[in-house]
DNA sequence: GCGGACTGCTTACCT
DNA sequence: ACAGGTAAGCAGTCCGCG
């Protein structure tokens, strides 16, 4: 289920009266006293040459600036004199400032090194320009391409997300006290861990026991004159800013507008009473902008980066001449920041892949304020039927404005959930919150591992080092250009099967990796001794001396995920306002968790290390492969499983607690009931099936009828025969579901003869992934449709866009739906589709499609 | 010139 | 840009075929 389907539901559910809350400061504010501020970020100022942490003091940003007389440095391999003979250049560098002598573990050999910290006065002058001191030094260069600001985090152990005090001008965090009795029960739950584990423990609680508080920020939104509808360019900003919306969590809501030649006030719009100031000229209008954007600490866009405050910084700066010290925004390359406030940009958090999938169970298709509003908010932006540039000033308003109410709302909803969320994956990721909103999950992660071995004394290794010694995955894939094994999907037995029960393995690969001790440095490590310490189905080896850091952190926040924090968000004693605030916290260690085995496979990330990942499936294998093993033992069935799953076949209660207890004493995995099904359908294809739950609830996977891309005719008769078939209670039913089917499909074949569907309903949906000159081996049908789009109107095809086709008897075999007929349909092809489409199901259930019609292939459409 | 067998590409899905 | 495994449909290629 997804994290936001469990919020709802979880509301509706529980109107009780509240219980007296075990854990009142986690959403108590009251706790939160006027000096203590949240750290958001920290940034690099380059005027004064200091890190700067950016806290949030209940309303604005307040800058702290560092007053240690900390600077940016690397670290390097050779000693001093070695540099100044071998690389005089790095003492004459401009920006050099020190040597000093460290000492570091380097985990990969397990020795602790001697080393040389290369201090130089300002970032630029360790990595970033060509004869920066990282290059001059080439080879004997280590931990030289962190960022400067988050080197700061984790030389001064500060984590973003949490509280700070002021004292005698140092930062201090601020403890909040866990209470005694839950910290007793939580540590009884690990006494058996390892002493790594219970020492690292209290500082994972703290993150999860600090209270969330609520951020104010402003949402806002432009629009642009646009000639013939063109997009303008933001680099350029040649045309003028015509308006702005504001909409902020304190209820501050404007409108400002431009004053133009031949604009029409126009009509009012019911029940829009928005505030609406208009301006005469331009630069006064940005000016008023600049000013109320710097009344909040958070500035939210959608796409800001790329577009809004691009443009309003370079119409400011480009057309107006005002001063870069005067605009509240500067510009990366890719992004927009602000000089006292922290911008996020809805757009990039929502594109994340962890949180479209994960936290979104993919429901929204393209990331667009239109798709992703109406899928979470089930709102939408204003349609419109006329270009921007000619509507009126009420249209306009009213236009733009619903536009920063949607981006405000996409961080309000389900009691702040998104809001929430980002705090949270802050702290454990230890990037500030500019970062954790632009940045994918690999980059979390590798923050999060990068602050474990500077808090530890660990060198940091470099990603080629980690390459060298441990080398690529050993197993051969089965899929072509893939690196190694992935997981074991099991021939499914065909046909319908009652009484189900599906078993599954709790967090397989994260257990995986914590039971078999999986890190880079202790999969084949140098100790003699280890070698002997095979993992079983792999080639390698693992450490024996030591606890790997990976195994050890993503161990601890799975522990701690699985026993406490999963099981507080179902604890129906709690409020559900608790449940929700412990179901937040469980997902965004399921995010990070579960990621955790994927990035050591991934080649950019800086701790890739083939190895584990090839080892973490094994053990992955090993475990679903034994499983199937002890259930055949014990007189079960098998009937079909997936990675970390087994789907048994009218097991007893008694043969379920074997097997349980089984997994937990030899392999050490928690294995659970996952669900029980009235009854499965299962056809000879792997990943595909459907499940009906005791209470006529309906689990469909894969199945094509589900697919996003099948037309909507199609999707609602697939679901009115999964309807027909969730009634099914025992054998003697299925005759007469069939029956109904039957006329399901006829009336469908009918219609479908008859021309009776819209070109909407008949549509193809399907994602167009990249631009459209980018398609060079094929030219798949959604591209010829799109490309026809593009030459025969004055639409703009962009990557992610979703294509509209039907399936024509035109020459290309398709075409766009704006430009389709319904005589253009080819009725053979969907009658293909209709009949694929219910195969899958029907062929579980012993019927085929033609016997079901009574129809061959071709009869039906031949008069 | 055309169709069947085949491979590869593309998308959407599962875990 | 976290991973690999699977299904489906189509595009494109090769081969055989008087």
């Amino acid at each position: 289920m997804s994290l936001e389907s469990y919020v709802k539901s979880s509301k509706k559910s529980d109107k009780s009266g509240k219980k007296t809350s075990e854990l009142s400061n986690i959403k108590d504010e009251s706790s939160i006293s006027e000096d203590d501020f949240l750290l958001l970020s920290v940034s690099y100022d380059g005027q004064n040459s200091k890190a700067v942490a950016n806290l949030y003091d209940q309303k604005n940003i307040r800058k702290h600036y560092d007053n240690s007389g900390h600077l940016p440095y690397l670290i390097s391999n050779l000693t001093i004199d070695e540099i100044q003979n071998n690389y005089p250049k790095v003492r004459k560098h401009e920006g050099f400032e020190k040597f000093e002598n460290v000492q570091l573990e380097n985990l990969i050999v397990d020795k602790q090194i001697e080393m040389t910290k290369v201090i130089a006065k300002d970032p630029l002058s360790i990595g970033g320009r060509v004869n920066s001191i990282r290059e001059v030094l080439r080879n004997n260069s280590w931990e030289d391409k962190i960022r400067y600001h988050n080197c700061y985090i984790y030389d001064k152990g500060l984590i973003p997300g949490l509280f700070y005090n002021e004292v005698n001008g140092n930062l201090v965090k601020k403890e909040f006290q866990i209470p005694e009795d839950l910290k007793k029960q939580i540590t009884g739950l690990f006494s058996a861990e390892s002493e790594d584990f219970k020492k690292t423990l209290p500082h994972i609680l703290e993150l999860f026991f600090t209270p969330i508080p609520r951020i104010e920020r402003l949402a806002l939104d432009i629009e642009v004159e646009a000639p013939e509808n063109r997009i303008p360019d933001p680099n350029e900003a040649k045309q003028q800013v015509i308006c702005i919306s504001f909409a902020a969590t304190d209820g501050f809501k404007k409108v400002l507008l431009l004053e133009r030649e031949g604009i029409e006030e126009g009509e009012k719009i019911e029940g829009f009473n928005v505030e609406i100031q208009k301006f005469k000229e331009e630069k006064e209008l940005l000016e008023e902008i600049f000013k109320i954007m710097e009344n909040y600490a958070v500035v939210l866009t959608f796409n800001g980066d790329n577009f809004d405050l691009k443009y309003l910084y370079n119409r400011a700066n480009k057309e107006f001449k005002i001063k870069k010290s005067e605009i509240p925004i500067f510009l990366g390359r890719e992004i927009a920041l602000l000089r006292n406030g922290i911008h996020v940009d809805l757009y990039k958090f929502f594109h994340n892949r962890a949180i479209q999938l994960s936290a979104f169970s993919n429901k929204y298709r393209s990331v667009s304020l239109d798709d992703v509003s109406q899928a979470l908010l089930n709102s939408q932006k204003i349609k419109l039927d006329k270009f921007i540039s000619d509507l009126s000033y009420n249209e306009i308003a009213y236009y733009c404005f619903r536009d920063s109410e949607l981006t405000l709302g996409l961080t309000q909803f389900n009691n702040n959930l998104v809001m929430d969320l980002i705090i949270l994956l802050m702290r454990i990721s230890k990037l500030s919150m500019e970062d954790v909103t632009r940045q994918g999950i690999s980059s979390w992660l590798q923050n999060l591992f990068y602050f474990e071995h500077r808090q530890r004394g660990y060198l940091i290794p470099n990603p080629e080092y980690i390459l060298s010694i441990k080398g690529e995955a050993k197993s051969t894939a089965m899929i072509k250009g893939k690196k190694y094994m992935g997981a074991i999907v099991i021939e499914p037995t065909p046909g319908v099967f009652f009484n189900v029960v599906v078993l599954d393995f709790a967090s397989l690969y994260p257990s995986v990796i914590q039971r078999n001790n999986l890190s880079y440095e202790t999969i084949n490590c140098p100790h003699k001794e280890c070698k002997e310490n095979r993992l079983p189905n792999t080639k390698y080896w693992v450490c024996t001396r030591k606890t790997g850091l990976s195994a050890l952190i993503i161990g601890l926040l799975k522990e701690l995920r699985v026993k406490w924090f999963k099981l507080k968000a179902k604890d129906k004693s709690l409020s559900p306002e608790e449940r929700n605030m412990y179901n937040v916290i469980q997902f965004a260690l399921k995010v990070i968790v579960n990621a955790a085995y994927g990035v050591f496979g991934f080649a950019n990330f800086p701790l890739y290390c083939p190895p584990v990942a090839d080892a973490t499936t094994a053990g992955g294998r090993f475990a679903i492969e034994q499983t199937i093993k002890k259930a055949k033992e014990l007189n079960v069935e098998v009937l079909y499983g997936d990675t970390d799953s087994v789907f048994l076949y009218n097991p007893t209660k008694e043969q379920i607690e074997n097997l349980i207890k089984w997994s937990q004493k030899e392999l050490e995995i928690e294995l659970d009931v996952e669900k029980t099904f009235r009854w499965v359908a299962l056809s000879d294809r792997k990943k595909n099936y459907l499940g009906v739950y005791p209470n006529g609830a309906v689990d469909i996977k894969g199945l094509t009828g589900k697919k996003s891309n099948t037309p909507q005719f199609l999707q609602k008769m697939f679901f009115d025969m999964i309807n027909m078939l969730s009634d099914v209670e025992k054998k003697e039913d299925i005759k007469p579901a069939k029956e109904k089917i039957k006329k399901l499909v006829k009336s469908a074949l009918t219609k479908l003869k008859k021309k009776s569907y819209t070109l909407e309903d008949l549509a193809f949906r399907v994602v167009l992934t990249r631009t459209l000159d980018k398609y060079k081996k094929t030219t798949p049908q959604h591209v010829k449709a799109a490309k026809q789009l593009q030459n025969s109107t004055d639409m703009k095809i962009q990557a992610g866009d979703v294509i509209f086709f039907v399936k024509t008897r035109t020459s290309d075999g398709v075409k766009p739906i704006q430009l389709a007929r319904l005589t253009d349909i080819d009725t053979k092809k969907y009658k293909q589709a209709i009949e694929s489409t219910f195969d899958q199901v029907l062929d579980a259930l012993g019927i085929s499609f033609e016997e079901l019609t009574g129809i061959r292939t071709l009869d039906f459409f031949m008069n």
